[in-house]
DNA sequence: AAGTCACGCAACCGCCTGAAT
DNA sequence: CATTCAGGCGGTTGCGTGACT
């Protein structure tokens, strides 16, 4: 596919589209000389472009390393995930990526993900969710498919990496999910609504709570920035307070909201971690991971665990989701909410 | 069959950073 | 310290292509 103008001349020097023969001089230079100066290698290898042509033709398109094709399925939850902790950094989201360029994820990110997480309902800049146009209640059955994400792992066993990446993903749905509850907590309107559909019989709400300050610093001083939001003190004393009460409240008070009910998924892997209902959803989840085959994990798609955890970069980041994960924020004790969610009967006032 | 539209992606542009002088 | 310059990066452009009418 052709990108940009057609050749062009500017200095003399030839712009746009590469052909085979330039690309093969290119090549052949680089595999005798390597590249050294770029600004000297056009002339020394005879080609009448720009140095900064050759270096980004060599980059994204001629390096021997490059991997070409479909995003695998992992890259793709580590794209999101790394988007989530990086944002546009492609340079630094693509060196966790053997193979992969900068431009080339770039490009995946803008034409496929972004979109995709718009349709999840999740703002694809701050990655939260998004409640300009999808209040909590709407978005909730997105969000408890996401929140299950990991529950993919009991039937797709995968590398060590991807379910690593895998992790990373559970963890980051979760947190849209505690900071949407928080969301919705905050707005007087919402609370018995919201904590009539986390609460029940055996959830741990107080623990959750208990957690928020350390959430909120691990988020802070592994990032240095909130990616979902900070959860403020006043935030968890209110809703510590709201919790105490709903409790007290909560044996009489539980109507129904049967027009509300979820969604089956069926095209979703989520499918079958996911409360269903007969009535369509205001907005439909898409799957994050893809059930044809060709987009299946191959060997070759693995991905390099020294990379992933690269001191240099992110690693603390995912290290101290990691924690988190093992510890509070454990898959039975989000599966617990979740049940709990799900079966719970909504209610709105 | 022809025209239109939307999308994907290679390539360019301009700015930033860090090393060299 | 100030200046210059090469390389790197993120944002943007615009052509080719396939889907749709």
């Amino acid at each position: 596919m052709m990108g940009r103008s057609p050749s062009s001349e500017d200095n003399g020097l030839k712009k746009g589209p590469w052909t085979p023969e330039e690309d093969r001089i290119l090549v052949d230079y680089i595999r005798e000389n390597g590249h050294g100066s770029w600004r000297a290698l056009p002339s020394l290898a005879g080609l009448n472009r720009c140095g900064k042509s050759c270096r980004l033709r060599w980059t994204n398109y001629l390096r021997p390393d490059i991997k070409r094709g479909k995003f695998s399925d992992e890259e793709e939850q580590s794209i999101i995930n790394l988007h989530a902790v990086l944002g546009n950094k492609w340079s630094a989201i693509a060196s966790h990526l053997p193979g992969r360029t900068d431009n080339e994820i770039k490009n995946f990110w803008n034409t496929h993900l972004r979109k995709k997480l718009l349709q999840m309902g999740i703002d694809p800049v701050t990655h939260k969710p998004r409640t300009d146009h999808l209040d909590f209640l709407a978005s909730l059955p997105q969000l408890l498919a996401a929140a299950n994400f990991s529950n993919l792992m009991n039937n797709h066993p995968l590398d060590i990496n991807a379910l690593r990446l895998q992790s990373d993903a559970a963890t980051l749905a979760k947190l849209h999910l505690l900071h949407n509850m928080l969301q919705a907590l905050g707005n007087s309107a919402s609370t018995i609504e919201a904590m009539n559909l986390i609460s029940g019989p055996t959830f741990r709400g107080n623990q959750l709570f208990d957690e928020l300050p350390r959430i909120n610093s691990l988020l802070e001083v592994n990032t240095g920035n909130l990616p979902f939001g900070s959860f403020v003190p006043h935030e968890v004393t209110k809703l510590q307070s709201n919790f105490i009460n709903l409790e007290a409240s909560q044996q009489q008070h539980q109507p129904l909201l049967s027009e509300y009910q979820q969604q089956p998924m069926k095209d979703s892997p989520f499918a079958a971690n996911v409360p269903t209902s007969s009535t369509p959803p205001p907005h439909q989840l898409p799957a994050l991971i893809s059930t044809s085959p060709e987009r299946r994990p191959s060997v070759e798609n693995k991905i390099n665990p020294n990379e992933i955890s690269n001191p240099s970069s992110t690693s603390t980041n995912f290290e101290a989701w990691g924690d988190l994960m093992d510890d509070v924020a454990s898959d039975h004790y989000w599966r617990d909410i979740i049940d709990q969610a799900s079966s719970q009967p909504w209610t709105i006032s």
